[in-house]
DNA sequence: ACTGGGTTTCGAACACGTTCAAAACAACGG
DNA sequence: CCGTTGTTTTGAACGTGTTCGAAACCCAGT
């Protein structure tokens, strides 16, 4: 990690370079091509050396291109993650869409989706654990709440939307709108604690949401009570309040 | 951040260097003195120029001595960290005695307290990004969660557990034991929020502190109603079953 | 004083992330 | 074909965190 040289910000004008993150389309010429391979090399080696033990000079000549150009395509080492975390979001939609289907049961569809970004993520665990300590700096784009990862982001919440929407649960009219937020926030925790856990098979994360759906499930359940609407309302207040940065 | 050569564990024995990390004591001899000048000058760098832009030949140059002594105290750079994360906790502790001698109502307290860890922490806020980044880290020694940190963990939460038995509130029986943890996450989470937090004067984290802290002890108020007890119960229990890693 | 072993200090050397100026290539108008 | 302009690729060079073998220092025991 090398010091940006003057100021805090680095670069003053920042035209985008990025010409499209669109997943796998070849969008521009072929230079799409030459994108591809680095992320498939870098994850290929992510996976194998983790990330510490993965060079940029490997992952270039894995790739069969030139550091420098590695560079031109990815301004960071770091921003090569970006794949590993599109990727994450891919497989437990498409992961979903057979869970969904199976259930109705709002704890039994919850369940379902966290342990579908289990499975995707599995192979990435040592990994993930740099992966998610760069992207909790507030700066970095790949934090899960900068505007870069918005997308991912919004494709998450409307996951949960729709885990929502086609549930039989009835959602008291004040968390109606937040809940799906509220249940990407839990799925964030869910994750933190799977990132810290070194339990054979990940048992610990498991049993953690094997205890946690079924509170939340109640607690979505008893958000209409009259003595627990209040606290309902000040967290829809508060979610509202604190979004939008 | 160089590769560790050849495994995943690095150091195949390791025989515990570091002598005793007891705050100011001068335990071994004076080689102490140097100890401190390292991490002062590091500290009041981080202050100045940020984490990045602090270099270890700076820190070294600064405290007077070689980039390689400050190596033989420090195994790391974010190894010097730990000097920042061991002050907050004390200045925290120190602002609380007077918090908790003015008020024994439960809201005020929690209020109190979380304020002066924001106040403690102010002159290191854009620093702090980088410092939590590095502590996210499952491995970390500087992970809140890790073994190296648990004394300050520990008086940590012993500071929330002083903080709820000089209230007025009543807690429920089944809450009692784990709510200080719970407050220790709790206020992670804050902290969490302050990092990310680019409002001038971190208005938004003292509004967050303000919505929040009376749900949190509504909460515990409610946490002993027929309805809520089951819950109450199983997130003692949860806490339980997550913990002892 | 001298010796020997431990601790502390040094600074050159190394590996890696990152930058940059220039070369190679592609596309297109004449 | 030849220039021109924009994109892509290259690899040497730079700055930084970290390592390592050797020097300097300290201090008891003789």
């Amino acid at each position: 990690m090398t010091a940006s040289a003057s100021g805090p910000a680095s670069n003053p004008t920042d035209p985008e370079r990025d010409p499209n993150p669109a997943a796998t389309t070849a969008r521009t010429p072929k230079s799409e091509r030459t994108r591809e391979q680095i992320v498939a090399a870098a994850l290929r080696l992510f996976r194998e050396q983790g990330y510490q033990g993965t060079t940029m000079r490997a992952v270039a000549a894995s790739a069969g291109v030139s550091v420098g150009n590695a560079y031109y395509y990815f301004s960071s080492k770091e921003e090569l993650i970006q794949g590993f975390y599109d990727q994450m979001v891919t497989d437990q939609t498409a992961a979903c869409v057979e869970v969904f289907a199976a259930s109705t049961d709002f704890a039994a569809r919850l369940r379902g989706a966290l342990l579908a970004w289990l499975d995707a993520a599995d192979p990435y665990h040592e990994f993930a654990g740099r992966f998610f300590a760069t992207a909790a700096q507030p700066d970095n784009p790949l934090s899960p709440f900068s505007r870069a990862s918005s997308p991912a982001r919004d494709s998450s919440i409307a996951l949960y939307r729709e885990l929502i929407d086609g549930s039989s649960v009835t959602v008291g009219a004040e968390l109606s709108a937040t809940l799906p937020e509220l249940l990407w926030l839990y799925q964030l925790g869910v994750v933190l604690y799977w990132v810290h856990d070194s339990s054979p098979g990940t048992t610990r994360t498991r049993l953690l949401i094997e205890h946690t759906v079924p509170m939340i499930s109640r607690l979505v359940r008893l958000s209409r009570l009259p003595v627990i609407r209040p606290l309902s309302r000040q967290t829809a207040e508060l979610v509202g309040l604190l979004r939008g940065r």
